[in-house]
DNA sequence: CGGTTTTGTAAAGCATCCGACCAAATTGGT
DNA sequence: ACCAATTTGGTCGGATGCTTTACAAAACCG
């Protein structure tokens, strides 16, 4: 039963096209850099959002406690969290255990179980995989469907997020996807080889069918988002995606960059070193996709008799990965770089490779303060996780 | 005063949550990402910045036209610009020459001759440049002085800025400097090592000194600023500047890119390529500075006997700025590159091949759509109207 | 048991923007 | 000549949002 709940009136969460998407950015020559006006109401809008920002990351507190966390007096916080409470986003939790003298505290927090968020992530080479989330990340139900043929790729997306709906026991807040490709700020799929899209409007196709707010992007945008806000990655962080392809997803204090023509992350053709390497399938020689995608790299571990060879190939890999990434880590001083793949290719000497070979072909600002190279924690449900962080974002304003 | 706000005892109620609530608790040190509060007087702040923007932009205009372009009724718009006439920023231009029916246009633009901004260029290599500039970059007076041995920089900085403050004939609005060095955002240098400073906080000497509004940072991030406002680049573009070192300033989306530890744009000593190189004065072989520096660049230009040998110099070290700022292009998705320095040296066969390798080791999104190599029509004086930038970004919203 | 501290709410005040209305100035039709 | 239409720029009251001040409730402490 599809919900109205999530799209009520009065909530600032509704606006649909945010203020900030202004980037109309097809007009030749060069577009208005001009903000917008902004109102007492967005002003308002903007410390809903900081309460529930607050409440998200630190958890349950006081309307005493948010006053001083926000900076907000007293009263206005209780205004806030009046209104909060009443569209079902936060919940009095009960009073605090006194631990001092004054009147005891009533606790609110975010009312986890009041809202529902369905993340889907469609970069699998074999299943799309959905889930039901709640506010804090955590997944309550979780399908999949085999990819279908080509012809039938809406419609499953479709049928897949109608499920998941219905399975969720409460509001859905929205429905975030994770997909490859390029996609525009509007949840336009501008290209998209693997599904033979092009110019798709995948986040108005689900919007219209399932009358609830729909938010597309890339899945490694997606992903590094999970990891920002799940995996305490820091302000400026770069994920590289391993998968069938090579994918990067990219944080700049604090925000996600989308780039230019919304191509932002597509390293996977981009050639590595001046000295040849394997044959990549988009017809060039040593593309980063023919170094490190999964596919790349099982055919040369499989090719290599001798397993004490296995060493060499993911080290090769890990310092071309190094090499593609020195001048990003140079130009960018991102502090961490988060590797999302399969952990057995790319956790172990892989990983090392690059972040001695990054250090060695950049000027790192002192000795321990080098860039960081990690494997994700967040494992195969970091794109899920990633989309709800898009709904939280787009919807509350959290991330 | 009372402060037992620090730590509450811990919640009695504790509903049964996900391992992932407290995405915060760990890595210490790490900033709070909350976002401040906002009040009605900062959306009015927000408010002003726009009318200064839109005609900063799109030149004198009148209340109507105003209220037209930034959705904000005659009425605010009439309060806005009445307090910025007050304050001195917009002036009455007179009547507009009626060109239909109704009352005629009483045009306002900004008071270009109101104010004046001064801006240092402290990134020559033999001369400290300084300059008072008129609210729409234009430049009014300049002074030079000889960059002095290293106990008497700071002095000679206070005292250059000091005559040009003297030399304004309006009140000054701040003032901009852009050093080499890395930067942090409170102007602070953290390393810089042609002066020798160290965490000196170079902006609080400045304003100290002249009891006015100062603002520092990296050259090259000055000089993008300048390429972006007075250049037309669009909202994702790089710059590198070259002289005697290599650096780059970063935009993206509009915003001036800082880094996690201020040092975005440190890509001179980037390793480029895997085939060796020139050897660099850090050590290393083969750094993007070894190949691309005007004193690496002239002296192997003097070396080669024939004339005919250079035109493959410059091409090689287009090449090698190809080959770093592929991987760049391809994370960023940066839609323009412009270069900075020398106009014999990189204007020709250099920007040419930089193109060319971008093209042919990136995946470009469609034929025509790739990136954009050119370099800057703002000349000597790119730090200069950078610094400028800074100071009406700063000081107005305006850039 | 009164004094102190803390929480949460209520009332009044200030800032900001908007809608409705109005006066002024110009064009254009009759 | 004169009046209607149009456009500009301003005044006045109303709505929204945050703050300061004040107050009741509920705990602790001596």
């Amino acid at each position: 039963m599809p919900n109205t709940e999530a799209r009520r009136g009065p909530s600032i969460i509704d606006a649909p096209q945010s203020p900030t998407t202004n980037a109309r950015a097809f007009a030749p020559g060069r577009t208005l850099r001009q903000g917008a006006k902004v109102l007492p109401e967005h002003a308002r809008g903007h410390n809903r959002s900081l309460v529930l920002q607050t409440l998200f990351h630190q958890g349950a507190m006081s309307r005493a406690d948010l006053s001083r966390e926000t900076g907000l007096t007293r009263v206005t916080i209780s205004d806030l969290v009046a209104e909060l409470i009443a569209d079902g986003f936060v919940a009095e939790m009960g009073v605090r255990e006194a631990s001092g003298p004054g009147k005891p505290a009533i606790l609110v927090d975010l009312d986890h179980a009041g809202h529902r968020i369905i993340g889907l992530d469609l970069s699998g080479s074999d299943t799309f995989i959905g889930a039901v989330l709640t506010l804090d990340g955590g997944i309550v139900a979780r399908r999949e469907v085999a990819v279908p043929a080509a012809d039938a790729l809406v419609d499953t997306v479709v049928e897949l997020a109608r499920a998941l709906v219905a399975e969720s026991h409460a509001p859905v807040l929205g429905v975030g996807v994770g997909t490859p490709g390029v996609v525009d700020d509007r949840g336009v799929i501008l290209t998209a080889p693997n599904f033979g899209w092009a110019g798709f409007d995948l986040e108005g196709a689900l919007r219209n069918a399932l009358g609830v707010p729909v938010l597309v992007a890339n899945d490694a945008n997606a992903a590094v988002l999970a990891e920002y806000t799940f995996g305490g990655a820091p302000d400026d962080v770069l994920l590289v995606k391993v998968g069938r392809g090579v994918g990067s997803g990219l944080l700049l204090a604090g925000q996600p960059m989308r780039g230019s023509r919304f191509a932002a992350g597509e390293i996977g053709h981009v050639t590595v070193g001046t000295d040849g390497g394997p044959q990549c399938a988009c017809g060039k020689v040593g593309c980063l996709e023919a170094w490190l995608s999964v596919p790349s790299l099982t055919s040369r571990l499989n090719a290599a008799a001798d397993p004490a060879a296995h060493e060499g190939i993911l080290r090769d890999a890990g310092e071309r990965l190094g090499i593609a990434l020195a001048p990003v880590v140079g130009a960018l001083d991102v502090s961490e770089i988060v590797l999302s793949g399969p952990p057995e290719l790319l956790g172990g000497s892989l990983a090392e490779q690059t972040v001695e070979t990054l250090r060695a072909r950049t000027l790192a600002p002192s000795v321990d303060e080098g860039v960081r190279v990690r494997m994700t924690e967040q494992g195969q449900d970091i794109v899920l996780r990633g989309a709800a962080v898009m709904v939280l974002s787009g919807q509350l304003g959290v991330s």
